[in-house]
DNA sequence: CATTTCACCTGGTGGC
DNA sequence: TGCCACCAGGTGAAAT
């Protein structure tokens, strides 16, 4: 499932590979959920934009787009001043976003497809349709999007603990909440938990500050490292070139369930909280 | 308001 | 081999 490292991973790949590239024509596929903007509003707004540059905020999936041709090593990244519009993706459970050859056979459920000036096509499919497109039209009063939450590669000690001290939900609840943090989810929140130690049914006001501050610097050591291998292949996450990554091969507690620990060799345990599987070291987390 | 639960989806899995 | 119940989980709406 696409969180933060495997949401950067597409994005720098799709930054890499279409930057500077113009949208000839867009089409939609007809399920409405899966659009945020009508698909029609879309179709119309993409037509004809040129691809400034693409970047990662939280989970989000932002194209900065210009009303005219730049060249494609001219605009400063995340340059939302020059945009004058965004397309937003979020790949939900299991959202892939692709550059592909036109002849490249149309995947099941694909439900997105840009015509690029190269020749190629952006395609998004996504079968349980978890995934959202959305289009913002910044030259109509529309605002830049924003992630709700904090991003965890940057946020600093004492705002990453001012976010917990006051609440009394189970940790683990709280590193998925994305109006705190943006782009933590299952997988990275029970390995970051692990690392730091920490229990995920434990309240996050009773966490100590020592406690806190091993959680943000775990947090940034897994998803940093995560990235650098290219996010984890759990499902059938693949990145924009339809290339696999290598994190799943370092978890130590997700997906783990009976296996020995990589620490202490007890069994993994497997409880559920907030409605997810849960993996975590009854000897290493307190 | 803070927190918890549930519906939305389909492919893969395991039991029989 | 085939059938089917069941599960995975990001998000937002609804319930508590």
């Amino acid at each position: 499932m696409p969180e933060l490292p495997e949401v950067e991973t597409v994005a720098r790949g799709l930054n890499q590979r279409v930057r500077g590239d113009r949208i000839i024509q867009a089409w939609f596929g007809k399920r409405p959920q899966t659009f945020k903007t009508p698909r029609a509003r879309q179709a119309k707004g993409l037509a004809g934009l040129t691809i400034l540059a693409v970047h990662r905020t939280g989970k989000h999936i932002v194209f900065e787009l210009g009303a005219e041709a730049h060249l494609a090593s001219e605009p400063a990244q995340n340059d939302a001043t020059a945009a004058a519009a965004q397309w937003i993706v979020h790949l939900g459970m299991t959202g892939r976003l692709l550059v592909t050859a036109p002849d490249c056979p149309l995947a099941p459920h694909t439900h997105a497809r840009l015509d690029l000036a190269s020749g190629r096509e952006v395609r998004f499919v996504d079968p349980r349709r978890f995934g959202r497109l959305e289009f913002r039209d910044l030259r109509n009063s529309s605002a830049a999007f924003e992630a709700p939450g904090a991003e965890p590669l940057t946020i600093g000690a004492r705002e990453f603990a001012g976010l917990f001290r006051n609440r009394r939900l189970p940790i683990k609840a709280a590193l998925l909440n994305q109006t705190l943090l943006a782009g933590v989810g299952n997988i990275y929140a029970d390995e970051s938990l692990f690392q730091a130690g920490i229990r995920p049914r434990r309240r996050t006001n009773r966490l100590t500050a020592a406690e806190l501050e091993r959680l943000r610097l775990a947090l940034r050591e897994i998803l940093t490292y995560a990235i650098r291998l290219g996010g984890s292949s759990v499902s059938d996450y693949v990145d924009a070139n339809g290339e696999k990554g290598f994190f799943q091969l370092e978890h130590c507690v997700y997906q783990r369930t009976g296996e020995p620990c990589r620490r202490c060799q007890t069994p993994i345990r497997r409880i559920e909280l907030v409605g997810r599987g849960t993996h975590y070291c009854p000897i290493c987390q307190r």
